[in-house]
DNA sequence: ATAAGCCATGCAATGGTATTGCATTATTGT
DNA sequence: ACAATAATGCAATACCATTGCATGGCTTAT
């Protein structure tokens, strides 16, 4: 277990710290996205400044992808495609619920072509979905 | 000029104040989307609080919407919908400009129908697409 | 084995923003 | 003109992101 985890990080380059294992470990546990408050609460012994590190040099080196929810907090999940540095390719819907305000990953649900005005040139897209989730429906 | 302004106010409901007059004045100059910071900075006399208050108020009121770009900061942009109280008509794709870092409204571009898993609902959209505008495109 | 160098960590400090309470002032309707 | 109501300004609070700097641990070359 340790070791798919070692594994993980070093191939996206990353020095398997003891730190950076445990961050990753618990992303792995999640299935939505979490916030660096989240990480902070869920772990311990952690010091708020080296998480945020840490999930810059995932994101950084491909491992997660950070989510801009409309709350105002990234979100941070890991990547499902085969993102590489500063390339990623997450260009999934993401829906946020408003009931137990989690965020979560749609990735075989893309974002669908967008017709621009003349000029306009695209290079990224963020596509929020909000409402309820499955596990809130009643 | 000065009337026309006080009608669109009133014809949201909102009080004529002096300052809310200052502040939508303002927003009809824009061609983009702006933050409460770019409106502090744009009116000599006024207090920050006051004009997150009024922008809260128009906003609750259907003058306005407020569009999350990704950069943290709320931007603000006249409703061109026939939009009131909490209830807003702005599915339409906004743009962030990552040469400029303005936000535009492309009110004629609405985003289009999205799948989603089963048990999920959606109520509201945001798709901010990233890109270069027309105005910084070479 | 030892020393130097690199990398990661933790602490402190800074800056920005949103949000609320409360007292004062302005506006409205009678 | 007066009372009731609404808006404003100031202060305070609470988060959060971001950077600098000093420390410590691990790696590598000598
Ligand atoms: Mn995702
Ligand atoms: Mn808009
Ligand atoms: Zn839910
Ligand atoms: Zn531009």
């Amino acid at each position: 277990m340790k070791l798919q985890v070692e594994q993980k990080l070093a191939s996206k380059k990353i020095n398997p710290t003891a730190m950076r294992i445990l961050v990753l470990e618990l992303l792995l546990q999640q299935n939505s996205a979490i916030s660096l408050s989240d990480i902070e609460k869920g772990l311990e012994t952690a010091d708020r400044i080296t998480i945020y590190r840490t999930l810059k040099t995932f994101e950084q080196n491909g491992l997660i992808h950070s989510i801009e929810d409309g709350t105002g907090t990234p979100k941070y999940a890991l990547c499902v495609e085969d993102c590489s540095t500063h390339e990623h390719y997450d260009m999934h819907v993401h829906f946020y619920c408003n009931s137990c305000e989690e965020t979560f990953c749609l990735p075989d649900h893309k974002i669908p072509d967008i017709s621009l005005p003349t000029g306009f040139s695209p290079a990224e897209m963020n596509l929020i979905v909000k409402g309820i989730c499955e596990n809130c429906a009643q």
